[in-house]
DNA sequence: CGGCATCCCGTCCGATACTG
DNA sequence: CAGTATCGGACGGGATGCCG
């Protein structure tokens, strides 16, 4: 182990990518949800190879849980897991940060000119 | 502007990828620094081509700054700007994380056993 | 010193179609 | 309903070499 290794690394191994966040952020604040429901309520449109993708890869890290009622037809649903709730400490403070710059400008671009003028 | 639009997108635009986030949290923390300085001391080994890159991608966004010189042998620097600097809110939550996690257990796989048994 | 050119690979992301 | 199969494009990341 490095001395002087940042943690943003290991953080960013989690969270990178287009939809890994999202998900998450979704599952902290909601009940478990079925796969087509967070297909559904998830804003830009996930398709559902991506989607079955990225919670797989959740799955596997322990972020989040895959309860299978074994049922037919298919019943499914995703859970954050107490390991998975740790992260919202650093999600919320993405968050806000995201929101303020959205507030605050249209475009990212715009808020650099006049933050930086 | 959608109504429930995340804050986490538009956050993730920006630090996602392996490189963004060291590279501000770097900047962040120290004075400005030369090229090859910056190289040397990301940790993982960055190469020119790749950290060229990542300083253009910032720089046109407005986190960052270049400030050449003219010399022979060149000497250029990259600066932190005011707009660079509010990004520290969400970056040192994320290092928080990173580094809690990484003095607990050697493998994010092994802390989530642990976490979620 | 601070890059850029070239080539390459693996991963991310997506549309469409199909299935138990 | 909850996915998988297939195909393909875009992008991130890297090795090597060259240049003013």
């Amino acid at each position: 182990m490095k001395e002087n290794e940042t943690g943003i690394e290991i953080t960013l191994e989690i969270v990178c990518g287009k939809w890994k966040g999202l998900i998450l952020w979704k599952l902290l604040h909601e009940k478990p949800m079925r796969f087509n429901q967070l297909r559904r309520e998830i804003d830009g449109e996930i398709s559902s190879r991506i989607l079955s993708r990225e919670l797989r890869k959740l799955t596997d890290d322990g972020l989040i849980e895959r309860i299978d009622y074994e049922m037919v037809p298919p019943k499914v649903e995703y859970r954050i897991t107490p390991y998975g709730k740790t992260t919202a400490s650093f999600l919320t403070s993405m968050n806000e940060w995201g929101l303020e710059h959205k507030r605050m400008s249209t475009s990212r671009k715009e808020m650099a000119r006049l933050i930086n003028k």
